[in-house]
DNA sequence: CTCTTATTTCCATACACATCGAAATGAGGA
DNA sequence: TCCTCATTTCGATGTGTATGGAAATAAGAG
């Protein structure tokens, strides 16, 4: 993952709204949730949850598709995969985000 | 770790120079690194990047300590571990960011 | 005490993000 | 075709973030 894909994704997911819709979306699993059962489920006006919903698929980290009138939005596991990838890899230490053991292994990209 | 201490962090990170300041100093490892030093090595200009590191700071990302003329930033291991936890618990699936295997195991806080 | 170095704070400016009602679009049903 | 539901887009507004030069603060050295 690049680094600016991570901060892409970082961004998406640093918003109260935004991180509390992602949680949903994994707990419901592959199948997601239609827009309208979020805005519910949460409690915010649609027009406002479109908006952090087309965040969200923008950063990659969601997908959309449509069923029948809904749109069904779900998780991009492989997205946060990514992103906690390049977390542990690039901003934690080899073992448990602890102190850095050798300085001589590169983590990634640039 | 809360939700809100999540989103301060993600946001924190969510940004290309703060994300290259923080992988910086976790290379740096415990010594850390000036704040001088630090401005040199991303060329960003110092009052820029004061804003940064406070930013940082401000969510608990980092910590500073003064030693002689210079203020030494240093990254905050078990921060980042807590956000990775969080990430990991309450955004991935139990098994390496799959598809959640039961929808019953309730993940953290509110 | 003054000089020099290291860093932050202040300030103005520009841009991006968040909010949400109202209007527009998309899709099935009668 | 017309109606209704589901959702997005538009538009206006307020708030927050990013930038960087100039001035202020902090601390050791002579």
């Amino acid at each position: 993952m690049q680094s600016a894909t991570a901060v892409s994704a970082l961004g998406a997911l640093a918003n109260e709204h935004r991180l509390a819709v992602f949680r949903l979306l994994v707990q419901a699993g592959e199948d997601g949730l239609a827009a309208g059962a979020i805005a519910t489920a949460l409690a915010v006006p649609n027009s406002s949850l479109s908006f952090h919903l087309a965040h969200l698929t923008q950063a990659g980290l969601v997908k959309q598709e449509r069923r029948g009138r809904s749109l069904i939005y779900s998780a991009n596991y492989a997205a946060m995969n990514g992103l906690v990838a390049y977390l542990m890899e690039n901003c934690c230490a080899a073992s448990g985000c602890g102190p850095r053991p050798t300085a001589g292994d590169a983590p990634a990209e640039q």
